[in-house]
DNA sequence: TCAACCAATAAAATCGATTTTGTTGATCGA
DNA sequence: TCGATCAACAAAATCGATTTTATTGGTTGA
């Protein structure tokens, strides 16, 4: 690892950071998890206090919670705090695409639809030794889709919100993988990929009234599915 | 430092962080300006790696700009970036009112109303030595009062949002404080504590439009007062 | 039986020193 | 005169070790 980031990180610490943050949102490190510095930095091969700076910027994001004198651990998930994040997070999109729709000209309805072609031709699971995974292309390819969709919008600290959360409800639905069905699953595919094409439509012909429609769907779906996989995830309180 | 810290502060980085927090809101670091670890760890008394994990945190709060092996400067601010803010706040502010006047109870408007009196009664500015500094239990009050109107709002996720935007826009008015000349001050002040009291009154009628309307001028004061001295704020670009 | 105490351990917090990297300013040759 | 080169310096990044603080598990005495 130290060797790696040295390479292709610009220091150890932004290598630490970034190796974190990605165990975190994929929920390799589970929430509530707790986070000792000392074997963190044993297994990355590196120095104590660049894992409490990794850290530190990991609690302002919200991934990881602090105690003081009692170290770190993966932040805690909740339904409660599910439902207050899906809907935090349809509000904010809201307002990114008020102004993504005024702003945008036909460069940004290029990159929409680009962005959909390529999540389109993609498989969002795949099996790795007979687990299944999230698509890590996949998952890519979304994240660069409903970017595409408010790209236009002109405010810095709006998307700058809009991205935190983003982020957030990435982990909720990295959560829920594991449980899904093969059977269960084709149908909210089926259903997740008809909002995608509608809402890249919709954004075509800046019917923001269909796209609040949609997202309320759309992301309504993660929460309701963890929701219902409630009883079953062990570390998910209400 | 080190012996304050660890009288009231939990831990030495905390005090640290929340030292450099309130110098950075002040500006009395100067926007822009470089934040050199080795030069802090010895005006503060303790070891370089608090004041670095202190300064990661602050950049993720967004008061701190990062260069990978460049160090820290406090983060730079600009019209742009007022104006933005300015839009943003009103817009997620606007949010918190909506559910806050929807939950908000009797004890809500007490809270309001009192906080409200506590502000009524506190001078903005004060003279320290020939300086005129804005009064910290005013801007406390300030802070709380707005706060308070909003205190209703549900969600935490919303609620984190139009903090860290209330934190970035402090440090604008901080700016500004040095350049308002005591004949200028007098109609802002008597403008600001009218729409205080307006704010209240159509926050306990559950009154949103005149909130939103009152928002837009009591938000954008501040921005618009910014936006009159650029030429005088040596650090503030376009 | 059980709460209060204490020692041993584990972990967090802090430190001082070292290594690495960027910056500055002087020197050289064209 | 000007750009390139490089040494000396300053600052950031990293390290290994120490100090401080929590936790745990066992012992004592009521």
């Amino acid at each position: 690892m130290a060797d790696a980031a040295r390479q292709t990180m610009q220091s150890l610490t932004e290598g630490v950071y970034l190796s974190l943050r990605r165990d975190l949102l994929s929920c390799k490190i589970k929430p509530g998890e707790k986070l000792k510095i000392n074997e963190i930095a044993l297994r990355l091969g590196v120095n104590a206090s660049g894992i409490r700076e990794a850290l530190s910027r990991l609690t302002s994001e919200g991934l990881v919670a602090m105690e003081v004198q009692r170290g770190f651990r993966a932040a805690p998930v909740s339904i409660t705090d599910l439902r207050d994040l899906t809907k935090t997070r349809i509000q904010i999109e809201t307002l990114c695409f008020e102004t993504a729709l005024a702003h945008g000209d036909v460069d940004w309805e290029a990159h929409i639809v680009s962005a959909f072609h390529k999540l389109s031709h993609l498989p969002e699971f795949e099996r790795i030794n007979g687990q299944d995974c999230v698509n890590d292309v996949w998952m890519k390819a979304h994240g660069n889709f409903h970017q595409a969709l408010v790209s236009a919008c002109d405010s810095a600290w709006l998307m700058k919100m809009r991205s935190s959360l983003y982020v957030q409800s990435e982990r909720y639905r990295q959560l829920s993988v594991p449980f899904r069905l093969e059977a269960e699953r084709a149908p909210y595919i089926k259903a997740q990929e008809d909002e995608h094409r509608i809402l890249m439509e919709a954004a075509l012909k800046r019917d923001l009234a269909t796209i609040t429609d949609i997202l309320d769907a759309h992301f309504g779906r993660t929460a309701q599915f963890v929701e219902a996989l409630a009883s079953d995830i062990a570390f998910l309180s209400e």
